[in-house]
DNA sequence: GCGTAACACGAACGTTCGTACTAATGTGCG
DNA sequence: CGCACATTAGTACGAACGTTCGTGTTACGC
């Protein structure tokens, strides 16, 4: 009972690291019983099927993103500190190699499964949506705080600080720029200053 | 003689079209042979091999994006114009479904191919660092014209541009947010407008 | 209009894919 | 220790993959 869960886990943690570099659809499952020394049916027989495994990495990915880069952040006080580290931690994700040798999962699998309806892809929109809500109430809160201008339109905000992301992702791993998440800092920083309330921290 | 560069266009074009949905991996012979209802052997004589074919595509696409995109904004005036004009038609490709239904095949491939060594990923990107390049230069274009500030960093604008047509292209395929296109235009004005010189257009 | 080269086809190859069954392990409780 | 069950391995399957080959069938230059 416990054993079972145990392993599966260790194949979860793997299943992430395969797939952020072969995406979700090319993680194959013989693949990744040759990676953990395992037979192939004996891996398959904790899921029910492929798209369950699928299911299943993704979700595994964003309880890594939730511990990493979005709870740590809710430590912090709320307003300016905390919509910082929140950006910090999610460049830092981007570059940590550790779980992720093959870069964002999630940003992988949003451009693989953009096409394709199915459980994969309606657990990505959800993700995503949750994650949007979770930026923009970080925003709101900051104008509360008086840290940000009253006119700031959230979602508006949110929309810029993830293309930012977006592109450090982009510049990082297809062009192995070091420089991107410098660019990015830069940028995150100036975006925030523009929306700075004149009395603001 | 001429027969076989007519179908292979004609190949070429559906290859980009499904691929857009699939991506370049998930692009199969024996299904495109299939759209085309021709055989399987039939459309591989035409190509050497399957990297050939992914390879030709993918040019194909960038072709496209060429003719879309960068070329009709060449013939704006330098400075803004030109740079407006360009982003402008970025945005109306990332929406126009008549060749790619799928969303832009490059971004598609970019994260499909960052940790793939190859062929394809060193096309991508070439043609990145191109349009880039381009971008950069209209930038410097613009200051030069008095448009722009002179303390403007162009590749550093050019990468936060970069970042809003990656929000763009990621709200209106994976969230189906038709507001993205909008959300990406304000973006890039404000952007713009950050640096436009005191005295500038 | 004929001959030849270019083109398309169908069949088959060896592999790998996901999945289904069955048999042999291994684990943990009474 | 031994029984019951959870967990792994083994094997086999049909389908799809990229690729090769031999053979018809068109199109085009002379």
């Amino acid at each position: 009972m416990r054993k079972g869960e145990h392993t599966r886990t260790l194949i979860l943690n793997e299943a992430v690291a395969l797939a952020s570099q072969v995406g979700l659809e090319g993680l194959s499952i013989g693949s990744l019983a040759g990676r953990l020394a395992m037979s192939k049916s004996g891996l398959f027989a904790h899921f029910g099927s492929k798209e369950d495994l699928q299911v299943r990495t993704l979700r595994r990915a964003q309880e890594l993103f939730l511990e990493q880069v979005v709870s740590p952040a809710l430590k912090e006080a709320q307003g300016l500190p905390r919509l910082r580290t929140l950006f910090s931690n999610w460049l830092a994700w981007l570059e940590s190699n550790d779980d992720l040798p093959g870069g964002c999962l999630m940003l992988a699998a949003s451009v693989e499964y953009d096409d394709r309806p199915g459980a994969v892809r309606d657990l990505l929109v959800a993700g995503q949506r949750e994650l949007r809500g979770a930026i923009a109430k970080a925003i709101r809160l900051a104008i509360d705080e008086g840290h940000l201008e009253p006119r700031t339109d959230p979602w508006q905000l949110t929309f810029e600080l993830f293309g930012i992301v977006l592109a450090a992702h982009h510049d990082l791993r297809l062009l192995g720029d070091a420089r991107a998440l410098e660019r990015a800092g830069d940028a995150l920083e100036r975006l925030i200053d523009a929306h700075r309330a004149v009395a603001g921290n």
